[in-house]
DNA sequence: GTCTATAGATTGATAGAC
DNA sequence: GTCTATCAATCTATAGAC
Protein backbone atom coordinates (compact mmCIF):
# COMPACT_ATOMS: atom_id res chain seq x y z
CA UNK A 1 0.00 0.00 0.00
CA UNK A 2 3.07 2.64 -1.21
CA UNK A 3 1.81 6.31 -0.51
CA UNK A 4 2.08 7.40 -4.28
CA UNK A 5 4.90 9.83 -4.85
CA UNK A 6 4.22 14.01 -6.21
CA UNK A 7 6.77 15.28 -8.51
CA UNK A 8 7.94 18.27 -6.77
CA UNK A 9 5.13 20.86 -5.92
CA UNK A 10 5.68 23.00 -3.07
CA UNK A 11 5.52 22.20 0.68
CA UNK A 12 1.95 23.06 1.06
CA UNK A 13 0.42 21.54 -1.59
CA UNK A 14 2.93 18.47 -0.95
CA UNK A 15 1.41 18.35 2.50
CA UNK A 16 -2.29 18.70 1.32
CA UNK A 17 -1.69 15.62 -1.32
CA UNK A 18 0.05 13.47 0.88
CA UNK A 19 -2.34 14.63 3.84
CA UNK A 20 -5.29 13.44 1.41
CA UNK A 21 -3.92 9.84 0.64
CA UNK A 22 -3.24 9.10 3.87
CA UNK A 23 -6.36 10.21 5.57
CA UNK A 24 -8.16 7.69 2.98
CA UNK A 25 -6.37 4.98 3.85
CA UNK A 26 -5.98 5.06 7.25
CA UNK A 27 -8.24 7.16 9.01
CA UNK A 28 -7.82 10.93 10.12
CA UNK A 29 -6.87 9.52 13.87
CA UNK A 30 -4.59 6.68 12.64
CA UNK A 31 -2.56 9.36 10.51
CA UNK A 32 0.17 11.17 12.77
CA UNK A 33 1.20 14.62 12.20
CA UNK A 34 4.81 12.38 12.44
CA UNK A 35 4.01 10.38 9.61
CA UNK A 36 2.34 12.71 7.33
CA UNK A 37 5.51 14.63 7.40
CA UNK A 38 7.27 11.72 7.23
CA UNK A 39 5.60 10.51 3.95
CA UNK A 40 5.22 13.95 2.48
CA UNK A 41 9.41 14.31 2.52
CA UNK A 42 8.83 17.84 5.16
CA UNK A 43 9.53 18.72 8.23
CA UNK A 44 7.39 17.81 10.83
CA UNK A 45 6.70 21.44 12.07
CA UNK A 46 5.76 22.49 8.59
CA UNK A 47 2.11 21.06 8.70
CA UNK A 48 1.59 23.15 11.20
CA UNK A 49 3.19 26.24 10.72
CA UNK A 50 1.32 26.31 7.11
CA UNK A 51 -2.35 24.98 8.18
CA UNK A 52 -2.47 26.18 11.89
CA UNK A 53 -3.19 22.56 13.78
CA UNK A 54 -4.67 19.20 12.21
CA UNK A 55 -7.89 20.36 12.53
CA UNK A 56 -7.42 22.92 10.38
CA UNK A 57 -5.41 20.93 7.88
CA UNK A 58 -8.36 18.02 7.60
CA UNK A 59 -11.02 20.95 7.11
CA UNK A 60 -8.94 22.52 4.27
CA UNK A 61 -8.64 19.42 2.51
CA UNK A 62 -12.62 18.59 2.55
CA UNK A 63 -13.14 22.03 1.25
CA UNK A 64 -10.65 21.35 -1.40
CA UNK A 65 -12.13 18.93 -2.83
CA UNK A 66 -16.09 19.17 -1.62
CA UNK A 67 -17.22 22.92 -3.02
CA UNK A 68 -16.40 22.34 -6.65
CA UNK A 69 -18.96 19.01 -6.64
CA UNK A 70 -21.14 20.62 -4.89
CA UNK A 71 -21.27 23.62 -6.77
CA UNK A 72 -21.34 21.49 -9.70
CA UNK A 73 -23.99 19.70 -8.75
CA UNK A 74 -26.51 22.37 -7.92
CA UNK A 75 -25.44 24.34 -10.81
CA UNK A 76 -26.98 21.08 -12.85
CA UNK A 77 -29.71 20.34 -10.82
CA UNK A 78 -31.00 23.73 -11.50
CA UNK A 79 -30.82 23.43 -14.80
CA UNK A 80 -32.56 20.85 -14.89
CA UNK A 81 -35.23 22.65 -12.75
CA UNK A 82 -35.53 25.13 -14.89
CA UNK A 83 -35.16 23.34 -18.31
CA UNK A 84 -38.22 21.56 -16.74
CA UNK A 85 -40.34 24.59 -16.01
CA UNK A 86 -39.76 25.83 -19.33
CA UNK A 87 -41.23 23.19 -20.92
CA UNK A 88 -44.20 23.22 -18.12
CA UNK A 89 -43.18 19.62 -17.32
CA UNK A 90 -42.49 17.55 -14.13
CA UNK A 91 -38.16 16.87 -14.44
CA UNK A 92 -37.37 13.36 -15.45
CA UNK A 93 -35.91 11.28 -12.70
CA UNK A 94 -32.86 10.21 -14.77
CA UNK A 95 -31.75 13.58 -15.57
CA UNK A 96 -32.22 14.32 -12.06
CA UNK A 97 -29.95 11.65 -10.85
CA UNK A 98 -27.59 12.41 -13.73
CA UNK A 99 -27.22 16.22 -12.80
CA UNK A 100 -26.71 14.47 -8.75
CA UNK A 101 -24.29 11.92 -9.24
CA UNK A 102 -21.62 12.37 -12.33
CA UNK A 103 -19.72 15.30 -10.76
CA UNK A 104 -19.12 13.47 -8.07
CA UNK A 105 -16.73 11.44 -10.42
CA UNK A 106 -16.06 14.24 -12.55
CA UNK A 107 -12.37 15.32 -11.48
CA UNK A 108 -11.38 11.68 -11.45
CA UNK A 109 -9.83 11.51 -14.70
CA UNK A 110 -8.21 14.25 -14.60
CA UNK A 111 -6.77 15.15 -10.99
CA UNK A 112 -4.60 11.97 -10.36
CA UNK A 113 -5.58 12.52 -5.94
CA UNK A 114 -8.95 13.56 -6.02
CA UNK A 115 -10.21 9.87 -6.59
CA UNK A 116 -8.68 9.19 -2.73
CA UNK A 117 -10.53 11.78 -1.44
CA UNK A 118 -14.06 9.98 -2.66
CA UNK A 119 -12.51 7.16 0.27
CA UNK A 120 -12.93 10.13 2.68
CA UNK A 121 -16.46 12.11 1.27
CA UNK A 122 -17.67 8.35 0.82
CA UNK A 123 -17.80 7.76 4.99
CA UNK A 124 -20.05 11.32 5.42
CA UNK A 125 -22.60 9.10 7.63
CA UNK A 126 -20.68 6.59 9.11
CA UNK A 127 -17.74 9.03 9.94
CA UNK A 128 -16.93 8.11 13.40
CA UNK A 129 -15.52 11.60 14.67
CA UNK A 130 -18.22 13.86 15.40
CA UNK A 131 -16.61 17.24 13.68
CA UNK A 132 -15.55 15.74 10.25
CA UNK A 133 -19.03 14.27 10.04
CA UNK A 134 -20.40 17.58 10.72
CA UNK A 135 -17.67 19.67 8.34
CA UNK A 136 -18.16 16.83 5.69
CA UNK A 137 -22.64 17.25 6.13
CA UNK A 138 -22.68 21.22 5.98
CA UNK A 139 -21.01 20.52 2.89
CA UNK A 140 -23.33 18.05 1.56
CA UNK A 141 -26.87 19.42 3.21
CA UNK A 142 -27.44 21.70 -0.25
CA UNK A 143 -26.93 19.47 -2.88
CA UNK A 144 -29.02 17.03 -1.24
CA UNK A 145 -31.63 19.43 -0.15
CA UNK A 146 -31.91 20.39 -3.59
CA UNK A 147 -31.68 16.94 -4.76
CA UNK A 148 -34.73 15.84 -2.87
CA UNK A 149 -36.93 18.28 -3.64
CA UNK A 150 -36.61 17.58 -7.81
CA UNK A 151 -36.71 13.98 -6.64
CA UNK A 152 -40.56 15.22 -5.10
CA UNK A 153 -41.35 16.94 -8.22
CA UNK A 154 -40.29 14.40 -10.20
CA UNK A 155 -42.18 11.79 -8.13
CA UNK A 156 -44.83 13.43 -7.10
CA UNK A 157 -47.62 10.50 -7.40
CA UNK A 158 -45.10 8.55 -4.85
CA UNK A 159 -45.93 8.62 -0.94
CA UNK A 160 -43.12 10.45 0.31
CA UNK A 161 -41.86 7.95 2.73
CA UNK A 162 -41.46 5.83 -0.19
CA UNK A 163 -39.09 8.17 -1.79
CA UNK A 164 -37.13 8.76 1.31
CA UNK A 165 -36.47 5.33 1.63
CA UNK A 166 -35.64 4.79 -2.01
CA UNK A 167 -33.21 7.95 -1.87
CA UNK A 168 -31.78 6.30 1.17
CA UNK A 169 -30.98 3.12 -0.82
CA UNK A 170 -29.15 5.25 -3.39
CA UNK A 171 -27.40 7.25 -1.05
CA UNK A 172 -25.83 4.21 0.42
CA UNK A 173 -25.32 2.53 -3.24
CA UNK A 174 -23.30 5.90 -4.32
CA UNK A 175 -21.57 6.39 -1.01
CA UNK A 176 -20.15 2.77 -1.07
CA UNK A 177 -19.00 3.61 -4.68
CA UNK A 178 -17.34 6.68 -3.74
CA UNK A 179 -15.30 4.74 -1.37
CA UNK A 180 -13.98 2.10 -3.69
CA UNK A 181 -13.14 5.13 -6.42
CA UNK A 182 -11.53 6.52 -4.03
CA UNK A 183 -9.08 3.08 -2.90
CA UNK A 184 -9.05 2.69 -7.08
CA UNK A 185 -11.96 0.07 -6.78
CA UNK A 186 -9.46 -2.21 -4.71
CA UNK A 187 -12.00 -3.69 -2.81
CA UNK A 188 -10.96 -7.06 -3.85
CA UNK A 189 -12.07 -8.83 0.02
CA UNK A 190 -15.21 -9.82 -1.72
CA UNK A 191 -15.83 -9.46 -4.86
CA UNK A 192 -13.40 -8.50 -8.25
CA UNK A 193 -13.96 -5.06 -9.75
CA UNK A 194 -12.91 -3.67 -13.01
CA UNK A 195 -11.06 -0.43 -12.80
CA UNK A 196 -13.32 1.63 -14.92
CA UNK A 197 -14.80 4.41 -12.81
CA UNK A 198 -16.96 5.28 -16.46
CA UNK A 199 -18.97 2.01 -16.12
CA UNK A 200 -19.52 2.54 -12.21
CA UNK A 201 -21.20 6.00 -12.86
CA UNK A 202 -23.46 4.55 -15.94
CA UNK A 203 -24.28 1.68 -13.90
CA UNK A 204 -24.56 3.87 -10.88
CA UNK A 205 -27.09 6.50 -12.79
CA UNK A 206 -29.18 3.35 -14.24
CA UNK A 207 -29.88 1.85 -11.64
CA UNK A 208 -31.03 5.29 -9.50
CA UNK A 209 -33.63 5.47 -11.90
CA UNK A 210 -34.44 2.28 -12.07
CA UNK A 211 -34.57 2.51 -8.18
CA UNK A 212 -36.48 5.45 -7.86
CA UNK A 213 -39.23 4.85 -10.72
CA UNK A 214 -39.58 1.73 -9.84
CA UNK A 215 -43.29 0.99 -9.14
CA UNK A 216 -45.33 1.05 -6.02
CA UNK A 217 -48.65 -0.88 -4.80
CA UNK A 218 -50.81 0.85 -2.79
CA UNK A 219 -51.73 -2.42 -1.00
CA UNK A 220 -48.65 -2.27 0.93
CA UNK A 221 -49.03 0.94 2.32
CA UNK A 222 -50.76 -0.47 5.90
CA UNK A 223 -46.97 -1.31 6.73
CA UNK A 224 -45.52 2.11 7.00
CA UNK A 225 -45.71 3.14 10.04
CA UNK A 226 -44.16 6.21 9.71
CA UNK A 227 -44.15 9.30 12.49
CA UNK A 228 -42.91 12.47 11.40
CA UNK A 229 -42.74 13.25 7.75
CA UNK A 230 -43.02 17.14 7.80
CA UNK A 231 -40.08 18.56 6.35
CA UNK B 1 -25.58 11.80 23.14
CA UNK B 2 -25.90 9.92 26.59
CA UNK B 3 -25.19 6.40 27.16
CA UNK B 4 -27.85 4.01 27.78
CA UNK B 5 -27.25 3.02 31.08
CA UNK B 6 -27.40 -1.16 32.27
CA UNK B 7 -29.02 -2.44 34.99
CA UNK B 8 -26.61 -4.22 36.59
CA UNK B 9 -24.90 -7.35 34.69
CA UNK B 10 -21.54 -8.20 35.98
CA UNK B 11 -18.53 -6.29 35.18
CA UNK B 12 -17.18 -8.13 32.17
CA UNK B 13 -20.34 -7.43 30.80
CA UNK B 14 -21.12 -4.28 31.27
CA UNK B 15 -17.91 -3.23 29.80
CA UNK B 16 -18.77 -5.05 26.61
CA UNK B 17 -22.32 -3.26 26.14
CA UNK B 18 -21.01 0.14 27.28
CA UNK B 19 -18.09 -0.37 24.59
CA UNK B 20 -20.50 -1.69 22.29
CA UNK B 21 -22.35 2.05 22.46
CA UNK B 22 -18.98 4.20 22.52
CA UNK B 23 -17.46 2.33 19.69
CA UNK B 24 -20.64 2.62 17.28
CA UNK B 25 -21.17 6.59 18.23
CA UNK B 26 -17.56 7.75 18.50
CA UNK B 27 -15.20 4.96 16.92
CA UNK B 28 -12.59 2.63 17.95
CA UNK B 29 -10.03 5.31 18.14
CA UNK B 30 -12.24 8.35 20.06
CA UNK B 31 -12.57 5.44 22.52
CA UNK B 32 -10.21 5.29 25.43
CA UNK B 33 -10.03 2.72 27.81
CA UNK B 34 -10.17 5.52 30.45
CA UNK B 35 -13.61 6.82 29.01
CA UNK B 36 -14.71 3.47 28.31
CA UNK B 37 -14.02 2.55 32.12
CA UNK B 38 -15.82 5.68 33.52
CA UNK B 39 -18.97 5.04 31.62
CA UNK B 40 -18.99 1.75 32.24
CA UNK B 41 -18.71 2.43 36.08
CA UNK B 42 -16.35 -0.12 36.24
CA UNK B 43 -12.05 0.46 37.37
CA UNK B 44 -10.21 1.02 34.26
CA UNK B 45 -7.51 -1.71 35.01
CA UNK B 46 -10.44 -3.97 35.04
CA UNK B 47 -10.82 -3.28 31.31
CA UNK B 48 -7.31 -5.46 30.72
CA UNK B 49 -7.95 -7.32 33.34
CA UNK B 50 -10.92 -9.19 31.94
CA UNK B 51 -9.79 -8.62 28.05
CA UNK B 52 -6.32 -8.99 27.69
CA UNK B 53 -6.00 -5.51 25.80
CA UNK B 54 -7.70 -3.08 23.38
CA UNK B 55 -7.96 -5.16 20.47
CA UNK B 56 -8.96 -8.02 22.15
CA UNK B 57 -12.38 -6.66 23.37
CA UNK B 58 -12.92 -5.22 19.83
CA UNK B 59 -12.63 -8.38 18.45
CA UNK B 60 -14.78 -9.87 21.08
CA UNK B 61 -17.33 -7.19 20.91
CA UNK B 62 -17.48 -8.32 16.66
CA UNK B 63 -17.20 -12.12 17.26
CA UNK B 64 -20.10 -11.57 19.59
CA UNK B 65 -22.69 -10.31 17.38
CA UNK B 66 -21.25 -11.35 13.95
CA UNK B 67 -21.24 -14.61 14.44
CA UNK B 68 -24.66 -15.77 15.00
CA UNK B 69 -26.03 -13.07 12.19
CA UNK B 70 -23.42 -14.68 9.48
CA UNK B 71 -24.67 -17.98 11.07
CA UNK B 72 -27.98 -17.60 10.75
CA UNK B 73 -27.39 -16.66 7.06
CA UNK B 74 -25.93 -19.56 5.66
CA UNK B 75 -27.98 -21.76 7.38
CA UNK B 76 -31.04 -20.10 5.24
CA UNK B 77 -28.99 -19.71 1.96
CA UNK B 78 -28.33 -23.27 1.97
CA UNK B 79 -31.91 -23.63 2.77
CA UNK B 80 -32.97 -21.87 -0.07
CA UNK B 81 -30.33 -23.39 -2.00
CA UNK B 82 -31.68 -27.24 -1.14
CA UNK B 83 -35.28 -26.08 -1.81
CA UNK B 84 -34.85 -25.13 -5.15
CA UNK B 85 -32.68 -28.68 -6.18
CA UNK B 86 -35.33 -30.56 -4.75
CA UNK B 87 -37.89 -29.09 -7.35
CA UNK B 88 -35.11 -28.79 -9.73
CA UNK B 89 -35.11 -24.80 -10.65
CA UNK B 90 -33.61 -22.34 -10.48
CA UNK B 91 -33.62 -20.25 -6.24
CA UNK B 92 -35.73 -17.27 -6.62
CA UNK B 93 -33.67 -13.74 -6.49
CA UNK B 94 -36.04 -12.77 -3.20
CA UNK B 95 -35.59 -15.83 -1.00
CA UNK B 96 -32.18 -15.34 -1.43
CA UNK B 97 -31.64 -12.10 -0.57
CA UNK B 98 -34.63 -12.40 2.04
CA UNK B 99 -32.07 -15.30 3.39
CA UNK B 100 -29.44 -13.13 3.37
CA UNK B 101 -30.57 -9.64 3.98
CA UNK B 102 -33.00 -10.44 7.00
CA UNK B 103 -30.75 -11.84 9.87
CA UNK B 104 -28.68 -8.84 9.89
CA UNK B 105 -31.23 -7.83 11.71
CA UNK B 106 -33.49 -10.21 13.30
CA UNK B 107 -32.08 -9.61 16.95
CA UNK B 108 -32.49 -6.10 16.72
CA UNK B 109 -36.23 -6.29 18.77
CA UNK B 110 -34.73 -8.56 21.29
CA UNK B 111 -31.55 -7.35 22.63
CA UNK B 112 -31.61 -3.41 22.76
CA UNK B 113 -27.85 -2.88 22.67
CA UNK B 114 -27.41 -5.14 19.63
CA UNK B 115 -28.30 -2.10 17.24
CA UNK B 116 -25.70 -0.52 17.91
CA UNK B 117 -23.14 -2.97 16.82
CA UNK B 118 -25.01 -2.52 13.41
CA UNK B 119 -23.37 1.07 13.21
CA UNK B 120 -19.74 -0.57 13.83
CA UNK B 121 -20.78 -3.70 10.94
CA UNK B 122 -22.11 -1.53 8.99
CA UNK B 123 -18.66 0.32 8.51
CA UNK B 124 -17.27 -3.35 7.20
CA UNK B 125 -16.12 -1.62 3.94
CA UNK B 126 -15.05 1.94 4.86
CA UNK B 127 -13.27 1.47 8.58
CA UNK B 128 -10.14 2.96 8.29
CA UNK B 129 -8.02 0.69 10.88
CA UNK B 130 -7.09 -2.03 8.82
CA UNK B 131 -6.81 -4.44 11.65
CA UNK B 132 -10.38 -3.74 12.35
CA UNK B 133 -11.77 -4.02 8.95
CA UNK B 134 -9.85 -7.12 8.52
CA UNK B 135 -12.01 -8.82 11.60
CA UNK B 136 -14.87 -7.31 9.96
CA UNK B 137 -14.49 -8.94 6.61
CA UNK B 138 -13.48 -12.42 7.67
CA UNK B 139 -16.32 -12.79 9.26
CA UNK B 140 -18.98 -11.68 6.26
CA UNK B 141 -16.41 -13.06 4.18
CA UNK B 142 -18.04 -16.92 4.13
CA UNK B 143 -21.81 -15.55 3.72
CA UNK B 144 -21.10 -13.15 0.86
CA UNK B 145 -19.39 -15.86 -1.41
CA UNK B 146 -22.58 -17.78 -0.74
CA UNK B 147 -25.04 -15.11 -1.73
CA UNK B 148 -22.75 -14.34 -4.38
CA UNK B 149 -22.95 -17.99 -5.71
CA UNK B 150 -26.86 -18.22 -5.14
CA UNK B 151 -27.27 -14.58 -7.10
CA UNK B 152 -25.47 -16.24 -9.87
CA UNK B 153 -27.40 -19.11 -10.22
CA UNK B 154 -30.54 -17.08 -9.72
CA UNK B 155 -30.04 -14.88 -12.44
CA UNK B 156 -27.67 -17.26 -14.97
CA UNK B 157 -29.08 -15.17 -17.54
CA UNK B 158 -27.22 -12.05 -16.38
CA UNK B 159 -23.45 -11.09 -17.58
CA UNK B 160 -21.49 -11.88 -14.37
CA UNK B 161 -20.03 -7.99 -14.62
CA UNK B 162 -23.55 -6.77 -14.04
CA UNK B 163 -24.31 -8.77 -11.78
CA UNK B 164 -21.38 -7.91 -9.51
CA UNK B 165 -22.13 -4.28 -9.86
CA UNK B 166 -25.49 -4.30 -8.76
CA UNK B 167 -24.43 -6.95 -5.75
CA UNK B 168 -22.18 -3.77 -4.74
CA UNK B 169 -25.21 -1.30 -4.98
CA UNK B 170 -27.03 -3.58 -2.68
CA UNK B 171 -24.33 -4.13 -0.49
CA UNK B 172 -23.50 -0.11 0.05
CA UNK B 173 -27.81 0.15 0.23
CA UNK B 174 -27.70 -2.61 3.05
CA UNK B 175 -24.38 -1.49 4.53
CA UNK B 176 -25.62 2.24 5.39
CA UNK B 177 -29.04 0.91 6.41
CA UNK B 178 -26.89 -0.81 8.99
CA UNK B 179 -25.36 1.75 10.44
CA UNK B 180 -29.10 3.72 10.18
CA UNK B 181 -30.04 0.91 12.13
CA UNK B 182 -27.37 1.06 14.71
CA UNK B 183 -27.88 4.80 15.23
CA UNK B 184 -31.27 4.48 16.07
CA UNK B 185 -32.74 5.31 12.55
CA UNK B 186 -31.57 8.85 13.66
CA UNK B 187 -29.74 10.38 10.44
CA UNK B 188 -31.76 13.70 10.56
CA UNK B 189 -29.03 15.68 8.85
CA UNK B 190 -30.70 15.22 5.69
CA UNK B 191 -33.88 13.30 5.57
CA UNK B 192 -36.14 12.65 8.25
CA UNK B 193 -36.42 8.77 9.23
CA UNK B 194 -39.21 6.52 10.58
CA UNK B 195 -38.18 4.98 13.62
CA UNK B 196 -39.29 1.58 12.80
CA UNK B 197 -36.90 -1.14 11.56
CA UNK B 198 -39.66 -3.84 9.90
CA UNK B 199 -40.47 -1.30 7.55
CA UNK B 200 -37.04 -0.56 6.83
CA UNK B 201 -36.00 -4.26 6.06
CA UNK B 202 -39.21 -5.54 4.16
CA UNK B 203 -38.29 -2.20 1.65
CA UNK B 204 -34.57 -2.95 1.45
CA UNK B 205 -35.22 -6.60 0.59
CA UNK B 206 -37.76 -5.83 -2.32
CA UNK B 207 -35.28 -3.22 -3.34
CA UNK B 208 -32.63 -5.15 -4.07
CA UNK B 209 -34.95 -7.78 -5.19
CA UNK B 210 -35.79 -5.11 -8.26
CA UNK B 211 -32.05 -4.05 -8.50
CA UNK B 212 -31.23 -7.25 -9.05
CA UNK B 213 -33.94 -8.42 -11.44
CA UNK B 214 -33.89 -5.50 -13.47
CA UNK B 215 -34.06 -5.87 -17.50
CA UNK B 216 -30.87 -5.81 -19.13
CA UNK B 217 -30.22 -4.89 -22.33
CA UNK B 218 -27.64 -6.38 -24.23
CA UNK B 219 -26.69 -3.42 -26.77
CA UNK B 220 -25.05 -1.64 -23.45
CA UNK B 221 -22.77 -4.10 -23.10
CA UNK B 222 -19.79 -2.86 -25.20
CA UNK B 223 -19.81 0.25 -22.63
CA UNK B 224 -18.39 -2.74 -20.24
CA UNK B 225 -14.61 -2.79 -20.13
CA UNK B 226 -14.19 -5.20 -17.82
CA UNK B 227 -10.52 -6.64 -16.97
CA UNK B 228 -10.45 -10.08 -14.86
CA UNK B 229 -13.43 -11.31 -13.68
CA UNK B 230 -12.66 -14.96 -13.08
CA UNK B 231 -13.11 -15.48 -9.41
C1' DG C 1 -11.71 -9.30 41.32
C1' DT C 2 -11.01 -4.56 42.33
C1' DC C 3 -8.27 -0.79 43.26
C1' DT C 4 -4.16 2.98 43.08
C1' DA C 5 -0.20 4.36 41.01
C1' DT C 6 2.71 4.60 37.38
C1' DA C 7 5.61 3.08 33.62
C1' DG C 8 6.52 3.69 28.67
C1' DA C 9 5.22 5.24 24.33
C1' DT C 10 3.00 8.53 21.24
C1' DT C 11 0.48 12.38 20.27
C1' DG C 12 -0.34 17.62 18.69
C1' DA C 13 1.71 21.81 19.13
C1' DT C 14 5.36 25.34 19.96
C1' DA C 15 9.76 27.92 21.06
C1' DG C 16 13.72 29.57 19.15
C1' DA C 17 18.04 29.18 16.18
C1' DC C 18 19.23 29.66 11.38
C1' DG D 1 10.34 28.89 5.46
C1' DT D 2 12.83 25.25 7.50
C1' DC D 3 14.96 23.01 11.13
C1' DT D 4 15.97 20.81 16.09
C1' DA D 5 14.46 20.20 20.49
C1' DT D 6 11.03 19.85 23.65
C1' DC D 7 6.66 20.53 26.33
C1' DA D 8 2.35 18.98 28.03
C1' DA D 9 -1.28 15.92 27.40
C1' DT D 10 -3.04 11.47 26.42
C1' DC D 11 -2.89 6.84 25.55
C1' DT D 12 -2.38 1.52 26.60
C1' DA D 13 -0.79 -1.57 29.69
C1' DT D 14 1.02 -3.35 34.06
C1' DA D 15 2.81 -3.87 38.88
C1' DG D 16 1.46 -4.61 43.37
C1' DA D 17 -1.53 -3.73 47.65
C1' DC D 18 -5.95 -5.24 49.37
Amino acid sequence: MGIQKQPCPNTKTRIMDTAEQLFALKGFQCTSIKRLACAARVNQAAVNYHFGSKAALIEKIIDRRLRPINRQRIERLEAVQQAAARQGCRPRTEDVLHAFIEPTFALTEIIQTEKYFLSIAGRVFSEPDDAIRSILILHFKPSFLLLFKLMKAALSGLPEAVLLWRLHFVIGALAHCMYMCGTRLAVPDFFPLPDNADTMVKLLISFATNTMNAPYYRENENMLGFDSLEY
